[in-house]
DNA sequence: CGTCTTTGACCTGCGC
DNA sequence: GCGCAGGTCAAAGACG
């Protein structure tokens, strides 16, 4: 986001009182003198007014704020354009350097997971978090192949070889919600209990321990509207919360993979890792679904696989932000995001309190 | 009882 | 060849 452009936008000051909820200096004390028995008839009146006109600087402000996010999603539209014809050209530079060095190792002693890892296409997405944390994917085009290495320090060379064999790797990055840090944070069950000796655990109680902390783990990261089953865990070396494997089970041939891991850096941050590209479309939402879905699952398993071409709305959703439903979409999660936000409630009710104060004197 | 998760063991690729 | 690290398998147990 251009710091400058945001500088910019007189309309932002949105008159805040963060952190300074007292009156301005040298303004009169608001005391229980301006209610007096004279006062009363009146003072409904005024209050209406005051509540009338706060309404309408409240309205102001709601269409100043649509304004603003119109034109910072006008504005990421445009960068993530620029992005993609970097991306773009740096690609057919090095498709040009080395053209054909992604296939030609894999001919030789085809191994178990080659054999499972034999997608068609090498398109490449990558999604980044936005400021407010949510999760944003950003398409980089199907004519981008080869790895993701330029934009993620990668430290494996194996994760970097197989990304740039990989069909189809995209990455989305979802903010979790910060009360469940308790859970997965370096105590969380799953990793208490993987850490212990094996003699030392109490497996009924770890069990379910572990039980309860992957459901939260899997709502969390596997509500992308695909049903994934959970078939590994690691702890990598250069992260010490563990990283989940997933296999989609909505479709017995459907072979995309996703990796879930928290991020390093900031743990409230899920990393989840696709690989491949489903030859299915989206199951239908299942609402209410606490635990397991198996039932719900084999259900909808017993339905044909519409054509390829019905997918992947949800990747390219983002990337139309242009269109209405997104702009809402967006509008929500950022109010979520701030709602959700003790800082922002107080600022809000400061701000708030401050000029119902600043108000109410003149009034009288 | 069927399905799912967990997790130790195993496989594979890569660097030294 | 060996060790390391990531990825996967599959048996065991949990759960509805």
């Amino acid at each position: 986001m251009d710091e400058q452009w945001m500088m910019g936008q007189t309309s932002l000051s949105l008159g805040l009182n963060v952190g300074r909820p007292t009156a301005p200096r040298g303004a009169p004390p608001v005391t229980k003198v301006l209610v007096e028995e004279d006062f009363m008839s009146s003072k409904k009146n005024h209050e209406v007014e005051a509540l009338e006109a706060e309404l309408r600087r409240v309205g102001e402000e709601n269409r100043r704020l649509s304004d603003m996010l119109r034109a910072l999603v006008a504005k990421y539209c445009d960068l993530q354009g620029r992005v993609s014809g970097m991306m773009a050209a740096a690609v057919a530079a090095n498709n040009h350097q080395s053209p054909t060095t992604s296939e030609g190792g894999s001919a030789a002693s085809p191994s178990r997971k080659r054999a499972r890892s034999d997608s068609p296409d090498t398109a490449v997405q990558e999604a980044r978090p936005a400021s407010g944390g949510f999760a944003v994917s950003v398409n980089v085009g199907p004519d981008q192949a080869e790895c993701t290495s330029v934009h993620e320090p990668c430290n494996s060379k194996r994760v970097r070889a197989d990304e740039c064999k990989a069909s189809r790797v995209s990455k989305l990055y979802v903010h979790a919600d910060p009360s469940d840090l308790s859970l997965v944070s370096n105590e969380h069950p799953a990793q208490s209990v993987h850490l212990l000796p094996r003699d030392h655990r109490s497996k009924v109680s770890c069990r379910r321990l572990t039980n309860q902390f992957a459901l939260r783990f899997d709502e969390q990261v596997v509500k992308d509207g695909y049903q994934w089953r959970k078939y590994g865990q690691k702890v990598t070396k250069d992260n010490p919360c563990p990283r989940a494997y997933f296999r989609c089970s909505f479709a017995p041939s459907c072979q995309v993979k996703k990796k879930v891991q928290r991020s390093a850096e900031d743990r409230t941050v899920l990393v989840a890792t696709y690989e491949g590209e489903h030859n299915h479309a989206q199951p239908p939402k299942m609402q209410g679904s606490g635990g397991r879905k198996s039932a719900d699952a084999a259900a909808v398993r017993a339905s044909p696989a519409p054509p390829l071409a019905q997918q992947q709305p949800k990747q390219q959703s983002m990337t139309e932000a242009g269109s209405a439903a997104d702009r809402k979409n967006l509008a929500e999660q950022m109010a979520a995001t701030l709602t959700r936000d003790p800082g922002f409630k107080a600022a809000l009710v400061s701000a708030l309190s401050g000029r119902i104060l600043e108000l109410s004197p003149s009034d009288s």
